[in-house]
RNA sequence: GCCGAAGUGGCGGAAUGGCAGACGCACACGACUCAAAAUCGUGCGGGAAACCAUGAGGGUUCGAGUCCCUCCUUCGGCACCA
């Protein structure tokens, strides 16, 4: 059998047919929207890995439909980044060219596999209709004062300018391998930490996986403490951050972000300021990550002729710079307590300052501190600090805290790991941030009507060396009028992230045409939330959070009409090479699914990608397996050899049909492909047996088939005649009552090993059973005269008798 | 370092706290064949057995792959979160 030629041909019908075209509005149908996290179409092209994700919910969207909903199951592509203008650099042509190339690779692979796409509605984010509405709402984002310049700072090499992360090792430019340095650049930011609040709030109005609620809020990292004032015996004053204002007394050092402002204001004060340059020089080559690695040493240098005071006692303490400190967290400052933290505590100990142990209860000489999560649950007690010694830990908080504020140098505060979304890439290949800078006005807003500000078309567009886009290279360009006075101004050349246009592209597919609004607020309303968002587990953190994010804004200014876009979200586990590692090129371990395809067909691809394993873990690529599946659809292919009549369900293989049709559509809601396929196999093994199969059961086969292998499916249903068409077949129904057996077989224990297994009626009492166990020959046996102690009856499963 | 996920036969993996290994691969034997492939059938964790087996060690329970504690290993994410 020709799989290939059989699929191509029901591909072209559906195309032909447009299938799976959907409207906004059906009457008389649900509307479900089921959403793949859009794929960036690098060079490499797809893998079988991401056939794993859309095969399965291809088959989740194929069985909706059949179970009568509308379903909305879009693709497109998330086309700007960093990939596409490297690969352009490197071939010497344009990044749209590349982009191009990629998506026609991408497409004809995803086509080959059969997917129920509506490509009507397919979306790039490179596409000035597509990004023109990206820069308009940057431009809401920034008239609603959700958007501004600050400075930050950048990664930059001297030879190639500004570095993504990525593009950072150990320090070194992974181009040139010249040194890292940090530099300061103004850029475009979002402030999401606005957002921070009702980010975690809402998740309990979504039904996502419980760890990747978990990883929102660590992420976004909500912290409740005390901003506390301390005063520099020299003139001048910072403020900490605490969680642990309990442990005040314990304080023996500061610790200060070595770009903190106070060093410059100080410097005349500071004895050691050479050295302390030098140390600041030796922070600025660090990355954040790099500086964030505990096992890298306690690097830092006292700040000497400077002491701070506690305000608490008036004690004279120094003050250190410390890159452990991040001036982008809190107030860039810590108060450090070494017997009660870590991290203050190795500090201390490389630094050869003192510990005072404030909080009661564990040996000072243990070579640890003795941590919050440690004294919180210990019913601990204060200790050396004055009027608050003796008193329990939370108490202690609270009165230190409260004497604290009474004083006026400190004040209840929260805090989030999350920061704002540093919105400016110094790169080409992305939507250009529409603002104009004008000397006389400042930073303007294109006006809407102008957008999309498109990206010129230029013959260079690497990187320049002085920290700015490659947009400020083109003059003609950068330089326009300033829309508010009509002088003379500079364009903006800053360009968005990537992490932009995927941020709203759930939102366009409901009305990808649309040129007079990103998408109306009446499609928006007939499919929104997403039903189903599936997508890596790497985007379960970031990009799930910026889009809530971006979500949420245009919620609240109206343009959106709910408050949490995704009512759930899932991610597919990794396909791995057959070798057990990620597939990549340079390993030599990528399967192309156009060669498995050729090979075995869609069909059995899709198959096995869902019976591989569980989709949520990582699973090996194997050839093999893809045999056994076209095995499997070859044999339900010839059951046609055993076809009989009849409209009913036979005898026979009734209980064997019900059970599958409950298991499968069980599975597929459950998102447990591989154990519905299981039980598709099952139910096909009992077909063989029996040695034949009637009208009424091959239909109910090939329906709950018809998700996972749509194409031989419709092949074999087309060829049968059967009616109605198969694109109109129900989803079947399953008789709980067909389900019951007469019988069940019990295990018989005596204290957990099994004795005996007899079969019980499915209807015996539990005095019944327990009675058929205690008079079972070989329970009497084995009891040789022992006291039951206690019987358990597990219904359906087993007997325990418990004997002394 | 921090956060998240996961460790079960030769392999991929099943298993609402209740008979571990469903389903499949590989393998072995048999049938069909001159032969092979395909197909069909049988077997298949270890051990002669008692028993032993779900990364290691403890615990809870009549009963633990599953729940709790301590470790080890692998994978994904990261912006040290004070």
């Amino acid at each position: 059998m020709n799989f290939r030629e059989i699929e191509k041909k029901w591909q072209d019908i559906w195309e032909k047919e447009k299938r799976f075209e959907v409207k906004n509005f059906e009457p008389n149908k649900k509307n479900a929207y089921i959403l793949i996290e859009f794929p960036y179409p690098s060079g490499k092209g797809l893998h079988t890995g991401h056939v794993r994700s859309y095969s399965a919910l291809d088959a989740v969207a194929r069985k909706k439909r059949m179970q009568g909903y509308n379903v909305l199951f879009p693709m497109g592509c998330d086309a700007f980044g960093l990939e596409a203008e490297r690969t352009a650099i490197k071939e010497h042509k344009l990044p749209q060219e590349i982009v191009a190339r990629n998506i026609a690779i991408f497409k004809e692979q995803l086509k080959m596999v059969g997917l129920s796409v509506d490509w009507s509605r397919e979306i790039s984010t490179c596409d000035p209709d597509y990004y023109k509405w990206t820069q308009w709402q940057f431009l809401q984002f920034y008239k609603h004062g959700l958007a501004e310049k600050q400075e930050t700072t950048v990664n930059y090499c001297p030879n190639c300018g500004v570095l993504a992360n990525e593009e950072v090792e150990n320090g070194f430019c992974c181009q040139c391998k010249a040194e890292v340095t940090q530099k300061s650049k103004a850029q475009w930011i979002l402030k999401m930490t606005k957002y921070a609040d009702r980010l975690v709030e809402d998740l309990k109005d979504t039904n996502y996986m419980d760890h990747i609620k978990t990883s929102q809020i660590n992420w976004i990292g909500k912290s409740e403490g005390e901003k506390v004032t301390f005063k520099i015996k020299q003139g001048g004053s910072f403020d900490i951050f605490t969680t642990c204002i309990e442990t005040i007394y314990g304080i023996t050092f500061m610790v200060l972000a070595p770009e903190h402002h106070l060093v410059e204001e100080l410097k005349d004060k500071i004895e050691n300021y050479d050295e302390v340059l030098e140390y600041i020089n030796q922070a600025k080559r660090k990355s954040e990550f790099e500086r964030s690695e505990l096992n890298k040493g306690k690097s830092g240098v006292c700040l000497k002729g400077i002491t701070a005071i506690n305000p608490v006692n008036n004690k004279e303490v120094p003050i250190y710079l410390g890159d452990f400190v991040l001036a982008s967290y809190g107030s860039g400052a810590v108060m450090a307590v070494p017997s009660h933290d870590q991290r203050d505590y190795e500090f201390a100990c490389e630094h050869n300052i003192e510990l005072i142990p404030v909080i009661t209860g564990k040996n000072e000489k243990s070579g640890c501190a003795y941590e919050k999560q440690d004294y919180l649950n210990d019913n601990a007690t204060l200790i050396n600090s004055e009027e608050f010694s003796g008193l329990e830990v939370h108490e202690a908080k609270k009165q230190i805290a409260l004497k604290l504020e009474n004083m006026g140098v400190a004040e209840k505060q929260v805090n989030f790991k999350m920061r704002d979304w540093i919105f400016s890439r110094q790169r080409y290949w992305g939507e250009p941030i529409p603002m104009v800078y004008c000397e006389k006005c400042g930073w303007q807003p294109v006006p809407e009507c102008d957008l999309p500000v498109t990206l010129p078309k230029v013959d260079s567009y690497e990187p320049t060396l002085d920290g700015e886009s490659p947009l400020s290279l083109i003059e003609d360009w950068v330089n326009t009028t300033c829309p508010k006075c009509g002088g003379k101004a500079k364009r903006e050349t800053d360009t968005m992230p990537g992490w932009a246009g995927s941020s709203w592209y759930f939102m366009r597919y409901c009305d990808p045409k649309n040129d007079k609004e990103f998408a109306s607020m009446d499609a928006l309303k007939s499919w929104l939330p997403v039903d189903l968002y599936n997508g890596g587990n790497e985007h379960t953190t970031r990009h799930l959070l910026y889009a809530r994010f971006w979500n949420k804004f245009l919620y609240d200014i109206g343009l959106s009409p709910v408050s949490e876009p995704f009512k759930s979200r899932i991610s597919q586990g990794l396909v791995l090479g057959s070798n057990g590692v990620k597939m990549s090129k340079s390993l030599g371990n990528v399967v192309d699914p156009r060669d498995v395809i050729n090979e075995y067909g869609a069909d059995s691809l899709r198959v096995w990608e869902s019976f591989m394993g569980d989709y949520f873990q990582s699973v090996n690529w194997s050839d093999d397996g893809v045999k056994a599946c076209n095995k499997f659809i070859t044999k339900v292919y010839n059951f046609q050899d055993i076809l009989i009549d009849g409209e009913s369900y036979s005898k026979e293989l009734e209980v064997s049909i019900h059970t599958a049709i409950k298991k499968v559509t069980n599975d597929i809601d459950n998102i447990k492909f591989n154990t519905a396929i299981s039980a598709l196999m099952i139910l096909a093994n009992d077909v063989a047996k029996v040695g034949k199969i009637n009208k009424a059961e091959y239909k109910t086969l090939l329906t709950l088939l018809n998700p996972f292998a749509p194409h031989i499916t419709e092949e074999i249903w087309t060829n049968q005649h059967f009616e109605p068409q198969i694109k109109d077949a129900v989803w079947p129904t399953y008789d709980e009552s067909k389900l019951v057996k007469d019988e069940i077989e019990y295990a018989l224990q005596i204290n957990n090993k099994i004795i005996d297994r007899v079969n019980i009626k499915t209807n015996a009492t539990t005095s019944e059973i327990e009675d058929i166990a205690k008079n079972n020959s070989k329970i009497v046996e084995a009891l040789n005269g022992r006291n039951i102690i206690k019987v358990i009856v597990i219904k359906d499963r087993l007997v325990n008798i418990i004997a002394k």
